[in-house]
DNA sequence: TCAGTATTTAAAGATATATTTATATTTATT
DNA sequence: AATAAATATAAATATATCTTTAAATACTGA
C-alpha cells in the first residue's frame, strides 16, 4: 500500500502553540493588513496569509491555532513568519515555542465504486454512521489509529482527527483491509 | 465540621425590607444614575450599588428588595447607604426600618469526586432530582433546615434557599453525613 | 391560582460563535 | 447554467449563553 496508490493527499493541517506571553489584538488588528478582530464575535483574532497559504486564530493569551496549511512543513514555516511580523510590530514572542500538530484531513481515492449500504451492514452499525439523506458520506470511526473516515459511493475517502500523516496512510490501509475482508472492494 | 474545612463561602444574600411608604419610581429614576424602570416591562425600578456590590428593586409601595450582597453585614450597609440616598432626592423614609434575610446562596466543596448516580439512588429517588442531560448538578432537598443543596461530581454544593448563615453550613453536615453514612464520601 | 416578567449568585456540562479542508448531494439563488 | 449554502467530520483556541436552585417584590395574562 502506497500513499500513491491510493492518492492520499493531505488537504488540511490544523496545529496550535503559544506564541507568547499575552497579545494585544488590537493593535495586532491595526497593523496586520486583513486582520479581523470582534470580540463580541469571537474570541479570537482571525489572520490569513499565503505562500504558504493559512489562517491563523490569534488570542489574547498568546496562543494561536494554524488552520488551513497541506503539510507540516508548511505550518512550520507559516507559524514562523507570523512570529517575525508579530516582533515587527513589537509584540514579544516566546523563544523557540512548542507547535502541536492537532488534526489532519487527508483526502484518498480507493479507485472502486462502493456500496455503502454493503459497507454500514458489514461494519456494524455501532461503528458507522449513514444516513444518505442528510448527507451522502458514511462515517466510519476507527479506534486504531483514532481517526473518523468518511467513505463515498464513489471510492473517494475523507480522512479526519489524525496526529499525523501517518494516521491518515494507516486509516485508508484499515478501510481497505476491511472493505477488501468482505469483498466489497 | 468548619466553615474553613468545607470553603463554605456566602456568594448572594438576598434581603426585603419596607424602607417608605410609597416612592415615585420615575423621580427615583431620573435623578439616580443607572436606574432602570420600565413598568410594563417589571413593576419595580433596578437599581444597582457597588461598594459593596448590590443590586435593588424598589417598588411604588416603598418595599425594597436587596440582592447580590456577599453577607448580611453588607446588605445593611447599602440598604442604609440607599436610605440616605434617598433622602437626599427628597423621597421620605421610615426610621429604622427592619431588614429580613431572604435567601442565603453558598458554596462549598467536599474535597472528593463524587458519583452522583449512586447518591442519587442512596439519597432516594423523592428527595432528589438528577437529570444529567439537562443540568449536570443533582437537586437534593433537605427538611431540616429548609434548604436546597445542588451537589456537582466535582464535589462542590452549592447550598440556597437557606435565611440565615447557619442554614448553610447545617446543610453542608447533613450531605456530608449522609454520604460518609453511605460510604460515597 | 399559576406562570411569566426582573434581580442576584455559585456550581458544571452542553452548545454556539470562528478557522480550515477534502468529500457529495440537495436546495436555493442569480 | 452557474454559484452558493446547507448537510457531515475532526481539531485547537476562548468567550458567551443556556441549563438548575432559592427567595423577596408586584404586575399581567391565561
Amino acid at each position: 500500500m502506497t500513499m500513491a496508490e491510493y492518492n492520499i493527499k493531505i488537504e488540511n493541517v490544523v496545529a496550535s502553540t503559544k506564541l507568547a506571553e499575552e497579545f494585544d489584538l488590537i493593535k495586532i488588528e491595526s497593523e496586520f493588513e486583513g486582520a479581523e478582530y470582534n470580540k463580541q464575535k469571537f474570541p479570537g483574532l482571525v489572520y490569513r496569509v499565503t505562500e504558504p497559504k493559512a489562517a491563523f486564530l490569534i488570542f489574547t493569551s498568546g496562543k494561536v491555532v494554524c488552520t488551513g496549511a497541506k503539510n507540516v512543513a508548511d505550518v512550520h514555516t507559516v507559524i514562523g513568519n507570523l512570529g517575525k511580523k508579530l516582533n515587527g510590530i513589537g509584540q514579544e514572542t516566546l523563544d523557540d515555542p512548542e507547535i502541536t500538530v492537532q488534526n489532519i484531513v487527508a483526502s484518498a481515492d480507493l479507485h472502486a465504486v462502493l456500496n455503502l449500504n454493503a459497507i454500514a451492514i458489514g461494519l456494524g452499525l455501532e461503528n458507522i454512521e449513514y444516513e444518505p439523506e442528510q448527507f451522502p458520506g458514511l462515517v466510519y470511526r476507527i479506534a486504531e489509529p483514532k481517526v473518523v473516515v468518511l467513505i463515498f459511493s464513489s471510492g473517494k475517502l475523507v480522512v479526519t482527527g489524525g496526529k499525523s500523516p501517518s494516521d491518515c496512510d494507516q486509516g485508508v490501509e484499515v478501510v481497505r483491509q476491511q472493505l477488501d475482508s468482505m469483498g466489497l472492494l
